[in-house]
DNA sequence: ATGTGATCATGT
DNA sequence: ACATGATCACAT
């Protein structure tokens, strides 16, 4: 099996993704000895990685760009026969404590939003995995009206999360941003603020793109 | 437990 | 049909 390097420029970079596209998971994974699964129940991350693999993304599971030295984030999204992103997009986890003097600016949801490559991929189930097909990659950056969205979300999320009112905070408040679980299960903890202003112990939660705003990133590219 | 990669599956 | 809340695998 072959390791791939990791692409120096940006022009590399996109020119590898640009020629994967069109080609099935199945024939991707093949190139690289991977077994493609029957269905994702339990390999839910698998697609992602194969595509990093085929990226030459250093990342690994530590905090960072997916491309460090180029500043960008790797996503790969699943789409309909339409092009319909049909799940919504993780983010990053959310910082729960210790968040006095975080802004927007300083913030993991706004550096790992600076730039990302999208690779959409077919997603509908009744396609076996070995079958769908990788899609035209997209490298986006947040227009102005898409950053102002963004800050107003994280910082209505974030204050929720300060006032120590986690417990009110549902997957509904956000227009283009959400906060949802995001760990093993419903029975991990982690630190938070409490209603008093002292700790508690609650759900870990994640930051997660709506369907509705990677939709019209993904049909901004065909402008 | 935290963070990466995400999709599943149930209720509405 | 759809989004919310729950869940899976793996590395550290």
């Amino acid at each position: 099996m072959t390791i791939p390097s990791s692409p120096k420029t940006i022009d590399e970079l996109m020119n590898r993704a640009y020629d994967m596209a069109g080609l099935t998971l199945g024939q991707l994974a093949h190139s690289h000895g991977f077994t493609t699964p029957e269905n994702l129940k339990r390999d839910k991350g698998w697609v992602g990685q194969l595509i990093e693999h085929e990226l030459g993304a250093l990342a690994g599971s530590r905090p960072e760009p997916d491309f460090l030295h180029l500043g960008i984030e790797l996503k790969t999204i699943p789409v309909d026969s339409k092009g319909k992103p049909i799940e919504t997009t993780y983010v990053t986890v959310a910082p729960l404590i210790d968040i006095q003097g975080l802004t927007w600016e300083t913030s993991v949801v706004s550096h790992k939003l600076q730039t990302v490559l999208w690779v959409p991929i077919q997603g509908d189930r009744d396609i076996p995995v070995s079958q769908r097909q990788i899609g035209t990659p997209i490298l986006w950056s947040p227009n102005e009206t898409e950053l102002a969205l963004l800050k107003q979300d994280w910082e209505e999320i974030m204050e929720f999360i300060a006032l120590g009112q986690i417990k009110q905070l549902t997957a509904r408040h956000g227009e283009v941003l959400q906060l949802r679980p995001k760990g093993a299960n419903s029975r991990s903890v982690t630190q938070s603020i409490g209603p008093n202003g002292s700790t508690m112990m609650t759900n870990p939660r994640g930051f997660y793109l709506k369907i509705p705003f990677t939709q019209s990133i993904l049909s901004r590219a065909f402008d």
